[in-house]
RNA sequence: GCUGGGUUCGUAUAACGGUUAGUACCCAAGAUUCUCAAUCUUGUAAUAGGAGUUCGAUUCUCCUACCCAGUACCA
């Protein structure tokens, strides 16, 4: 029987989602609805110890901005589902509010002989460990070690059952089969054999908080929940027969989800995977949205930074999956259309930042004009300049091509709103000289003279026409008259730039750079 | 250390036994332009090493090297 897909993306709430994390989220969100099925967000908080304030929210909220949207876990207004209802049958979708649950989950296994009761204290492991490292050797809770520490499988019934209730501190252990191998099959990797000799007793369930670890957990809501394929990092990758254990020691290996691990994000430069540090220390964002920790850092977001969601999901399903063809433009659409585990790659793909924004630059020139000055005009107010949206509108027309985020628009065209504070002194080297400039203030009095309408069409022909007809140096006139107007040898044609700042403004800056330099 | 995974230009990747090993980013050169940017054209640059299997290996097998992950009462 064919079952709906049902994927799931289960952030643990430690910190800010980084742009790894959001990847996995994305494979599996188009995974799902290209075949129509749902995406369900789970909370897995199982570590109190670690939960961090806000990264629940963070995490929502980055999806969303992405597009990344839920069926199932999070409702309309962002918030983890706790209530039962139709659409989000298995409330509550936060592990530690479904903590009854896997109490009963965990004594079964134990009844069933695959797992067992452990009383080692945290100080008697830490000293078998210790131990084992004075002689090189690591220590490991298995087969080998199990029947000389403290558990139900060592000590007579009558002595470890009363510990049970007088105990606080017990945990319930996996009992991992000697010597048998398991076959399992990744779809990202194939077929993947491991013997359990080399595997340990992990821990499934905590009586100290009453939780389960992220194992137990993990299997129990996957079946719970229906799941029918597990798409995650390749860190898991060595949990996995552990996994494959659990669902045949809970007899549902017929249900059992299919999986997919996926290659990691690695770091720009050297080696290892992508960490926070290094996008600050690079200049490029590790995470979606700004984060400020609890010392008071901010780390920067792709959002904050000025990438544009779309660019931002375009890039990263490019970072370990390519479609077979050579289109690199691709919205959520074509990525749902498109996508496939067959063509995610199965090493580690380093971030590469240009590329990042070549694909920000790549959508911003398909933004329509309106929306960019839209974006352009709060930065331009920010500089408190109150300029006319038709006009805001016709410079983003003329600067769009050049810009990669729309935080550049003010340093490629502020000469367009406010006159030139300084003059680069290596272009006033170049192009000021006297044998230039008087021949560009002549063709400053003609731009002033000129009595038809103010357009690049009007003017540029005539302008180009009277330097032309006297022979002067086409490139020497226009870059005096470039360094009054802008203050560099840069920016846009003079007929464009004129235009846009007005006679009276030219006829403004033409003064003040005669002061300056003659 | 042990276990598992990985390895094509600097980077991301294509080529799922037969190609002059393709594309994009980056970089460089040229064209164009009143400058800059953009654009266009061109260029540099890769199958980690070694054995096999095969008429033929980037592709299959094995060994070595290197990289990554896991090795917690973290996920």
């Amino acid at each position: 029987m064919e079952r709906r897909t049902r994927v799931r993306f289960a952030p643990s709430p430690t910190g800010p989602l980084h742009m790894g994390g959001v990847r996995t989220a994305l494979y599996n969100y188009l995974f799902a609805k290209q075949r129509g099925g749902d995406f369900i967000i789970r909370i897995e908080d199982t570590d109190s110890n670690r939960f961090v304030p806000g990264a629940e929210a963070y995490i929502i909220e980055a999806l969303n901005w992405c597009g990344i949207i839920p069926d199932e876990g999070v409702d309309g207004n962002g918030k983890v589902v706790e209530e039962a209802s139709e659409k989000h049958p298995h409330a509550p979708y936060r592990q530690s509010q479904r903590r009854g649950i896997y109490r009963k989950y965990a004594d079964q296994l134990v009844e069933s002989g695959n797992a067992y009761y452990a009383f080692d204290t945290a100080e008697e492991l830490n000293e078998a460990r210790a131990a084992c490292e004075a002689k090189g050797e690591t220590f490991i809770y298995n087969q080998t070690t199990r029947m000389s520490l403290r558990n139900s499988l060592s000590m007579p019934e009558s002595e470890w059952r009363p510990l049970l209730d007088s105990r606080t501190d017990w945990t319930v252990r996996f009992k991992m089969p000697e010597n048998t191998v398991v076959a399992m099959d990744d779809m990202i990797r194939g077929h993947v054999e491991i013997n359990t000799d080399t595997l340990d007793d992990k821990v499934l369930w905590k009586r100290a908080d009453e939780l389960p670890t992220y194992h137990l957990a993990n299997i129990v809501d996957d079946h719970l929940m229906e799941i029918t394929e597990v798409i995650r990092g390749e860190e898991w990758l060595p949990s996995l027969p552990l996994h494959y254990l659990l669902y045949q020691a809970f007899g549902w290996q017929d249900t059992m989800p299919r999986f997919a691990h996926l290659p990691l994000l690695l770091k720009p430069v050297g080696n290892g995977k992508l960490s926070k540090r290094d996008g600050d220390k690079m200049g490029f964002p590790v995470f979606p949205l700004n984060w400020l920790n609890s010392e008071g850092e901010t780390y920067h977001g792709y959002r904050e930074d000025g990438y544009f969601p779309e660019a931002f999901v375009n890039l990263l399903a490019m970072l370990g999956w390519n479609p077979g063809t050579e289109q690199e433009i691709f919205s959520m659409k074509e990525l749902i259309e498109a996508f496939s585990i067959d063509h995610v790659s199965k090493s580690g793909a380093k971030f590469n930042p240009d590329k990042a924004k070549w694909y920000n630059k790549e959508y911003l020139r398909m933004k329509s004009d309106e929306e960019l000055t839209d974006a352009f005009m709060p930065i331009l107010a920010s500089k408190g300049i109150n300029e006319d949206y038709d006009k805001v509108k016709k410079i983003v027309a003329l600067i769009k091509e050049r810009a990669t985020f729309v935080a550049d628009f003010w340093d490629i065209a502020s000469y367009l709103f406010v006159a030139p504070a300084e003059y680069a002194e290596k272009d006033a080297n170049k192009f000021w000289k006297e044998e230039n400039y008087t021949l560009a203030l002549k063709v400053a009095d003609f731009i002033l003279a000129f009595d038809g309408e103010f357009t690049k069409e009007s003017l540029e022909g005539p302008l180009e026409e009277y330097i032309r007809s006297n022979e002067w140096p086409m490139g020497k006139v226009m870059n005096c008259l470039r360094l009054a107007l802008v203050g560099a040898s840069s920016g846009l044609g003079i007929a464009d730039i004129v235009t846009i700042i007005g006679k009276e403004e030219f006829a403004r800056r033409i003064e003040a750079i005669k002061a300056k330099l003659c």
